[in-house]
DNA sequence: TTTTGTGCAAAGGCTTTGCACTTTC
DNA sequence: GAAAGTGCAAAGCCTTTGCACAAAA
């Protein structure tokens, strides 16, 4: 679980923050956790440094988003969810079910990021695209449940 | 801006829910601005019937919402953005900078739900998905700002 | 008349903020 | 030693909930 560690210390510094403890653990919680939201960060970093307030966690994500270290993306509701930019940059899928998170490589919003590109000349994001649906699972469940049709479900359902 | 306005009260009778003043004002309201958080809402609706509270807004968005009379999508932080099902379903844009909200027809995501439902199996509602970037105007001040680049910015920016 | 919806006000949950103290540089 | 960061607790926001009253069917 506690794999390749970047170098924090560094990375901190590189932006211009200073490099303490509670930043470091956030960033490695995060870089291993790959995407989670502020509460589930906050209780694993808590976990080795039970001692570290919310809103330690609340400010240092900030700064940290704000310095390009972290990024961010809306999967849910109320709360942001955040990942390492060490990742490899991925869409996000969310399943309005059952509440799966994947992940996708960019590659498959890059058409429609040329095709707004060019239309609108709208910019995407990419890395912070929440795509939401019905996760294979879920859909096997609804169409088993609903219909005695073989097996493909109808696409672009509609929440 | 009063243009043709959908039969309400035979729409909420039709879904199963009761055809009340307030819940025909908000149908209305969203129908004429096509998008608007529960502020925009509460305070549009307001201004015709000031009594209406804040609580039979939610309360209302949310029947209305469970009953497929409005969709809403996760455009900001904070709260949901609704919108009219009336409209053609449509795709929208969030401009990180401005705050821009555009919309797109949904065809332009047309190849990325294929492709996410072939590799994963996983169906994409596309009137909930939400694009962020930055828009055309912000990117040409951004690019003009930055850079003495001819025109075109990098694509695929993160935040 | 019964059932559903509304208003008001209070309760809740999550996030932000102020201030004194601690740590980094 | 100065500047930046942290902890704690209080303040703020937005949203939900309980309950009595009003409106719809």
């Amino acid at each position: 679980m506690t794999g390749a560690r970047p170098d924090w210390d560094a990375r901190l510094r590189s932006v211009g923050l200073r490099s303490t403890a509670q930043r470091r653990a956030v960033l490695q919680a995060l870089f291993e956790a790959r995407h989670a939201t502020v509460d589930e960060l906050a209780a694993e970093v808590q976990r080795t440094m039970p001692d570290v307030s919310l809103s330690t966690i609340y400010r240092t994500l900030e700064a940290l988003d704000e310095a390009g270290l972290v990024t961010h993306a809306h999967l849910h509701h109320g709360s942001p969810t955040y990942h390492s930019v060490d990742e490899e940059p991925h869409v996000h899928l969310v399943c309005t079910q059952c509440g799966f998170i994947g992940q996708q490589p960019i590659a498959v919003a890059a058409s429609l990021a040329s095709e707004l590109r060019a239309s609108t000349g709208f910019v995407v994001d990419v890395s912070h695209l929440a795509v939401h649906g019905l996760c294979a699972t879920c859909l096997e469940t609804d169409g088993a449940r609903r219909a005695g049709s073989t097996d493909a479900p109808v696409a672009l359902s509609q929440t």
